[in-house]
DNA sequence: ATGGCTATCCATGTTTACCAGCTGGTAAA
């Protein structure tokens, strides 16, 4: 069974015990665990077998017996005990915005609604607003939450939130008078998906940003309007939060509202064994019961004996540990980046020539770039013959003699047949600059199947990298069955690189992944998989998934000077580090 | 249910906005 299967049971297992109306913190212990165990970076599986359960924070004795039972028999007693006091499938009604766990156990008691359907011909009927403290704007409230539900998935890819927030907050700032204006929540620590987007502010006139706020071109749907802040959602079905807030506490606003849950959970902890409440609003002395109140994260972050702690870093595994030994590493930056692996070119399927993605990229301040565009048998994306691939060598060979300072590397995507061969012979691989391997065909394989055909590629001498290692696409295509920790074993000790594709609906790999891979000492690099020119800029969120796996800028090829990379692609790989 | 160090015990977060009925419950963050 794997990590998300069991977190699954237990998330199911906390909204049932809500709906039991049983002990809160029992509840949230079992969120806890479901949301720790999703971010595992390792399978259960083998931790259960090296009996170090237990040190995962958040599972004590009852949560690992659970664990033992789910691995070794797919099944849970508890679980199906506790299931079996509910209609099947109540616990999907937990996901509709305006229901909670008390209005669900009522229409389920008053009129056996068990199901989204029920509830909506419910509502339409009229039965819902009859309900005692139930009325007609509850009830059209619930209708339209279950509206929105069906449009879409609630979770934005962040490459779709972060274009419409930074829309938002330049019109904002153009409109109204704010000191302050920032994105906090999962969009500021760069979290691959979005729930709602929380924008925090500061300024001398708070409701009337609030106004202007709601009356922006691109808000389609007021939800609330108060003194201090207000709900809108806008194109996309992205729900916006502004939060207008005063300027003297503004640093610990921020800090409460970029989270995550687990890292404020944990920093509220450490504070009250030091004697200290947090707050929103700022530090409360317990003693003596004054507040101390933050401008600034880093003041907060101070008072409290810790390191500033980046937002990247804040998800509860052990930053505020290392913030207190000022320990936490120096992260990698967008301007550390120094060239891009993997892009494509009107060869295949891009839109721009190869001298137009090699000029755009040494304006970028780029000392190098490969051009890697798709191999033969990617007929789909005008994949490169032979023949065609080298004329296109040439091409690029001629190209980067008439750039000064700035060095062009000829290479290829080269397709991972079923069978762990690859779309050109040897003879023709070697003599490129760069191959770059990668999976596009036969996705369903078994997990055998496909960590062998993985690893046949990675043991070729000619390939350098394997690009988007789990083939997913947010919210399209599960990632392949593959035993990663194969993978990254394989790729050690072939010293193949792998890469974070910065595509925002690939993020491949992703955060927890690049995390475990550089423990095994997996060389990592950063391509953007650019299909235009425009698409270079995508190489923020490809550095955004590095931050998030405490990446220096000594761990990721692309902050290396041309020189060094270079030699890394000539010899790397015939040493067998 | 978990984890801490007063442990056969105890703490685990608080505020805002909305709605239905005219103060208090519910949901969300």
């Amino acid at each position: 069974m794997k990590n998300a299967a069991i977190a699954q049971v237990f998330q199911d297992m906390a909204d049932l015990l809500e709906l039991k109306e049983d002990n809160p913190f029992k509840i949230r212990a079992y969120q806890r665990a479901a949301h720790t165990i999703d971010d595992l970076p390792v399978e259960l599986g083998q931790v259960m077998e090296e009996g170090r359960l237990r040190e995962i924070p958040g599972i004590g004795e009852a949560i690992a017996k659970k664990i033992t039972e789910l691995l070794a028999t797919g099944h849970l007693e508890a679980y199906e005990k506790l299931r079996s006091q509910f209609p099947e499938g109540i616990s999907s009604l937990m996901a509709i915005h305006g229901v909670g766990p008390k209005t669900l156990m009522r229409l389920y008691k008053e009129l056996g609604i068990s199901t989204v359907d029920d509830l909506e011909q419910a509502i339409v009927e009229g039965q819902v607003a009859a309900l005692y403290r139930l009325g007609d704007k509850t009830a059209e409230n619930i209708l339209r939450h279950i509206q929105r539900l069906r449009r879409q998935d609630m979770r934005v890819p962040l490459g779709e939130a972060l274009p419409v927030v930074e829309e938002i907050l330049a019109q904002l700032n153009e409109v109204a008078d704010v000191r302050n204006l920032i994105p906090a929540g999962s969009l500021r620590r760069f979290k691959e998906t979005i729930g709602d987007v929380d924008i925090m502010g500061t300024a001398d006139d708070p409701e009337g940003v609030l106004q202007a706020f709601v009356q922006l071109p691109q808000v389609e749907e007021v939800l609330v309007k108060g003194t201090t802040k207000a709900s809108v959602i806008v194109e996309a079905g992205l729900q916006v939060d502004l939060r207008m807030v005063e300027h003297d506490s503004f640093g610990s606003l921020l800090q409460y509202f970029t989270g995550s849950k687990d890292h404020n959970i944990a920093l509220r902890d450490r504070a009250v064994r030091q004697g200290l409440s947090l707050s929103e609003y700022g530090i409360t002395v317990l003693k003596s019961g004054e507040i101390e109140k933050f401008a600034t994260e880093e003041a907060f972050y101070r008072r409290i004996g810790l390191e500033y702690i980046p937002p990247e870093l804040r998800e509860g595994r052990n930053e505020i540990e290392e913030a207190e030994k000022r320990a936490l590493p120096k992260l990698i930056e967008v301007s550390d980046i120094k060239g891009d692996f993997h892009v494509h070119t009107e060869w295949s399927d891009g839109h721009d020539s190869v001298e137009a993605m090699a000029t755009a990229a040494r304006a970028r301040g780029y000392q190098y770039l490969a051009i890697t565009d798709h191999s033969v048998g990617r007929g789909i994306a005008h994949g490169l013959s032979e023949e065609r691939l080298r004329q296109q060598v040439a091409e690029v060979r001629e190209v980067n003699q008439r750039l000064d300072g700035f060095r062009l590397f000829a290479g290829i995507e080269v397709d991972v047949r079923a069978d762990g061969t690859l779309d050109y012979p040897d003879e023709v691989l070697s003599e490129l600059d760069i191959v770059v391997a990668a999976v596009h065909s036969a996705m369903g394989q078994d997990s055998e199947k496909m960590t062998g055909r993985i690893i046949r590629a990675l043991e070729n001498p000619n390939v350098h990298i394997l690009a988007h290692p789990t083939c997913r696409l947010l919210g399209i295509r599960e990632p392949v069955d593959v035993d990663l920790e194969e993978v990254f074993r394989a790729a050690a000790r072939t010293n193949t690189a792998l890469e974070i594709n910065a595509m925002p609906d690939r993020l491949d790999l992703k955060d927890i992944h690049v995390l475990r891979a550089r423990e095994l000492g997996v060389k990592l690099v950063m391509g953007t998989d650019a299909h235009s020119v425009g698409s270079l800029d995508l190489m923020r969120f490809g550095v955004g998934v590095a931050r998030r796996g405490w990446c220096q800028p000594e761990h990721i090829l692309n902050t290396r000077p041309a020189g060094e990379v270079e030699a890394f692609l000539k010899q790397g790989k015939g040493g067998h580090v």
